[in-house]
DNA sequence: CCTACATTCGTAAACGTTTACGGAATGCGT
DNA sequence: ACGCATTCCGTAAACGTTTACGAATGTAGG
């Protein structure tokens, strides 16, 4: 004898009773519902899922998809974790459980996700990686699945998503460095399909228009968001006929390697070329010189991600309401060293900004 | 009519029938198998997860458990997206899925793990993370469900597990640095109850009396395993009155910190000190100086993980021989520039080990 | 004492599969 | 024409839950 029938047949009552015990229906009396949570608990009773969910037609499982992709495994560096955090505080609250489904590299996306979506493994769906045209949003949409993206697309339909201020980043960075004397501006953008990048460049251009800065499409550099393309980035700019004062980078991790091809040069990163990150990492504040960057909170965009799901679907929707929102996420840019140099002022009179650490423990 | 039903009722045949023209079962007409398959593709049938696996008592899922703590999330970069390659590979031969399950960080990993194995989610457990001494491992052995560690610990039972080899690779930095002359070689280590930092230093120990070098123990360093436990222990190492002349570094992430702490007091890494890391990251080749470090291929990692928990599976044994192992995974040194000098020799004299890139894009 | 209602619990049907079992149809050898 | 093996398929039970329904009991009001 097992599962509920096995906590029935100790107690000698009816599995009826037990399961409305432990679900917290209204009609059980006081003493026997102590009873039955007391029995579980000693015997070690917790009740199968798949008997439940193939009653109740749902698992109260969230899944979060992401690529596992040599991308992604290069770039994304514990953005999913962080989002996370975030998303369990919100669903923990509702007893829903949050799973990872990496997709693996070698299938297609989007048949991963129909395979999941259709072997009912999940309620709702969570995902990431959006392309422009992503045939994962139609599929979801007219499947009736309650989801979220992160990232933008371009769809026929509307659907509740949340990106990061891609545009903001751009606009901002040039806007400051443009404050801080430069004009001969470059930007790195991937060369995907990722959505991201459009608009990156798109914002970028836009803004020194409005500088009256002729846009130059030779310092738009596409390589890929690593450490490798970052130094193959610095090697383009150095490559250039007339050489950009500044630069700003779609990933923060590129810097490593800008600075490295830089460094073999001869040309400082912070003061022969001011550098700007997209997204934050602890990693930033320590390189040499400290790197510019826009600093966003993954918890509290898994937070708003988590409350965004669950308004889509009807089970949670009186607790938050909204349906079908779209956030863009804003970032706030922290000032490094890379970029605290005015261009063709004089070195010495320019105190830029530092971070200072004491010597005992700092918490981030 | 839903699932199975409603493909049987369009085919006109039972649900009997249906069934095992899916599963591939022999005692069906060729022709009705074919008739079956083309009418589950066009009515995009795929068999509910939650009834077969209360049939059948399995799910046909694996699962990655992962911490995603505030440590987890900064140190753990990828490590294991990279180790999930490997494990899909394996387990897609198979029909199996891995899920990740992301313990949250409020929450006892034991009772996360326990409540996830209750539901039955999941057949089998990955589990990482693995504490000197670890509940789950005890509890997975006595519900005898099967499972393998990433990280060895102590227990009473044996257990299958795969482990970094810190021991050789603390030996072999050792080795290596008293080749180069150094005699006073820091290391840094974790203070947490995490198996490794144990074994590290008791390795490192033991390498430094087969030199006949006394264990000095205000040379070992106790921060945490990121940027700015790398920032700290440099602090801690430029404060001792006997200055090393060497560090070895539990994990490659601290070096970025490391470097910094050491630059702002004019200590040049692979010149003034240098400086072996545990674990490749693409960003340890950009470094400057690029680091020193030991490389694991997590994808064969994964593909042995996985390997070895189909072996502990009953259903899958026959594939997988040899239950119960255990795996010392060994890593090899990737020389770089950061401990590419000899104590006391001229500088001028010696030519760095250098890393040369192309221009063109090198596929790492 | 009868009725109405509230409380508590047992019964049994569903949820969507898989699979043991047996029956029908067919082929084959005699 | 018969027996027998083989091939194919339908029937129904089972997996472990939840829940609609109704029965049993108690309680209060008339």
């Amino acid at each position: 004898m097992k599962g509920i029938r096995r906590l029935a047949e100790y107690l000698d009552i009816s599995i009826g009773t037990v399961s409305r015990a432990l679900n917290g229906k209204p009609d059980v009396n006081g003493e026997t519902r102590r009873r039955v949570l007391a029995a579980a608990e000693e015997l070690g009773y917790v009740a199968n899922q798949s008997g439940r969910s193939l009653r109740q037609g749902e698992t109260k499982v969230i899944g979060l998809m992401i690529e596992s992709s040599k991308e992604t495994v290069e770039n994304a560096d514990n953005f999913f974790l962080g989002v996370t955090s975030g998303l369990q505080s919100v669903f923990a609250r509702h007893n829903l459980d949050l799973i990872m489904l990496p997709c693996p590299s070698d299938e297609d996306p989007h048949e991963y996700l129909k395979r999941m979506v259709a072997r009912r493994i999940v309620d709702a769906m969570i995902i990431s990686d959006t392309q422009r045209i992503d045939r994962r949003i139609d599929f979801l949409s007219r499947a009736k699945i309650p989801f979220v993206a992160l990232g933008r697309s371009l769809s026929a339909s509307s659907f509740p998503w949340i990106d990061l201020d891609f545009e903001g980043v751009a606009a901002h960075a040039v806007e400051r460095l443009i404050a801080l004397g430069h004009r001969r501006i470059a930007i790195t953008a991937p060369s995907s399909e990722a959505n991201l990048g459009y608009l990156f460049i798109e914002s970028y251009r836009r803004a020194l228009e409005r500088h009256n800065i002729a846009f130059d499409p030779s310092l738009v550099i596409r390589v890929r968001s690593s450490e490798h393309g970052g130094y193959q980035a610095a090697h383009e700019l150095l490559l250039l006929e007339e050489r950009p004062t500044a630069v700003i980078l779609i990933y923060e991790l590129m810097a490593i390697g800008l600075y490295r091809r830089l460094m073999e040069s001869g040309v400082m990163p912070g003061r022969d070329l001011a550098v700007i990150g997209f997204r934050d990492a602890p990693r930033a504040r320590f390189l040499q010189p400290s790197l510019s960057c826009f600093r966003i909170s993954l918890y509290d965009l898994g937070v708003e991600l988590g409350q965004m799901l669950l308004a889509t679907m009807p089970a949670y929707q009186e607790f938050y309401p909204g349906d079908g929102r779209n956030i863009v996420w804003p970032l706030e840019l922290m000032p490094g060293e890379s970029d605290a140099f005015e261009v063709g002022a004089d070195e010495k009179e320019f105190e830029p900004e530092r971070l200072s650490f004491g010597d005992r423990t700092v918490e981030f």
